[in-house]
DNA sequence: TGCTAAATCTCGAAC
DNA sequence: GTTCGAGGTTTAGCA
């Protein structure tokens, strides 16, 4: 633990030692943490005022604001990258003014004291990753057809026709064409529906025999019924097995898979 | 600024330190503030891994949990609210597993460091209060229908038909039925189209005229030209307007404007 | 409780 | 630059 790292910490400083530690720490583009009694007002693709109350603040080092209450996941109020900042003492209230451009907004904070005030220069180069996106389903289920049915060969993937993006497609054991749709969560109504449109499509542009599958984790009540209705079908996939295969083939490219 | 007020606020604590004071604040339902080096680890909807970097991890008083990195509006992880909390001291680092139920997911943050530690106990009652939301046009354009056309008569809103909910609908000055879809931001094609939807079922349920109204404060780019292939009609909004309508008329409750 | 639609959505990719 | 779609979306409003 080698602190030779840039880091202030105040408790409970005066507004205008507040201030000035605002204004150096905007200056060399610091995360600055402030825990105090504020109010907030935010003009731009909306407006909104809130009233007097303690939060935190956090202003990042690429210009985004975040004010956070005290419950909750969202932030009351923030602002995006890129802000442009004014921080000013005025009626005994410490001020910092985030304006952004493109599209135009500002965010005033006024801080009528503040309890914390924290600065650093965060080094943060962590990878992150995601497993088991819609988009790795997909290179799971065409790296590894019998995750969806036996002897399935993928054809394609995301083949765009007129309504959109089928998301694989291919031909199962009889050599029916199969258009299927995928979905990470529990399917519903929406993605019956899309898979439909695209066998819809389909049909137009071949004599075949096609089956439309809707190949999710599960499904949303009622959407079995409209399946059947439209005539499609539904396939359990389980994501772990998905992330099993996505993980062992990470390595090679999607593309080597099909036919 | 009487500061009876609860609040720690450690500096580069030993990792023991630090997990007796996690402890203790959360036993107390107090907000934590921690910056340091850390590895995270998701469980649930999805998986995720994130390697070691300098965060600033958020811990709500009611259970919710924020990983921010120095840049971005989004945390890279969190939890929801209402979590149950462990931590311990495991080869060297401070483990904080942040555990939810229903959908159950597992947040484990892996502290190798601890720069900032701060716990307080924040009170925020402050009202929050947002202007203009696609609601708020909707009771302006109903309490002040002259906001869309002279003379208009709104007769529902929110009216359920086939393809959706109308936003708004009632007659015109020469009593022809108009169909309004309001936006509060720019309106694009899919607005026109969806406007085009519901005019063509109204069409199919009476005899009388009818138009088609996309009410907005802009149009984007190629949908006047879409509205004109529809036949419908593109009507500016202007949303200072709309504010000032519903903060005025607040107090009274929107079905009283209806016919 | 479950579902639908909106969000100052944000964010990234494709065109 | 703009548009489009996904997100561990979250959140609020209703049936």
């Amino acid at each position: 633990m080698a602190e030779s790292k840039v880091l202030s910490v105040l408790r409970e400083p005066t507004l205008q030692t507040a201030a000035n530690c605002v204004r150096q720490a905007l200056a060399q583009h610091q995360c600055i943490l402030l825990l105090g009694e504020c109010e907030v007002e935010y003009h731009g693709r909306a407006r909104s005022t809130l009233a007097s109350g303690e939060r935190i603040v956090l202003i990042k080092t690429d210009g985004a604001v975040l004010v956070h209450r005290p419950t909750g996941y969202e932030p009351v109020n923030w602002q995006p990258s890129d802000c442009r900042f004014r921080t000013r003492l005025e009626n005994k209230s410490l001020i910092i003014d985030a304006v952004h451009s493109e599209p135009h907004e500002s965010l005033s904070v006024h801080f009528a004291n503040v309890a914390v005030f924290v600065a650093a220069r965060l080094s943060d180069i962590g990878e992150f990753n995601l497993h088991v996106s819609e988009r790795e389903m997909q290179q799971a289920v065409v790296a590894e057809p019998k995750l969806l049915l036996p002897d399935f060969r993928p054809i394609s993937f995301e083949k765009q026709v007129e309504p959109g993006f089928i998301d694989v497609y291919g031909l199962d054991s009889e050599g029916r064409l199969v258009v299927v749709e995928l979905k990470r969560v529990n399917a519903g109504r929406a993605a019956a529906l899309q898979l439909s449109r695209y066998v819809a499509y389909v049909k137009t542009t071949t004599q075949k025999k096609i089956r439309g599958i809707l190949a999710a984790p599960g499904l949303q009540r009622g959407t079995q019924k409209l399946l059947a209705t439209l005539g499609l079908e539904y396939i359990h996939v389980d994501l772990e097995r998905c992330a099993r295969v996505v993980s062992s083939q990470k390595e090679r490219k999607i593309v080597d898979f099909l036919m």
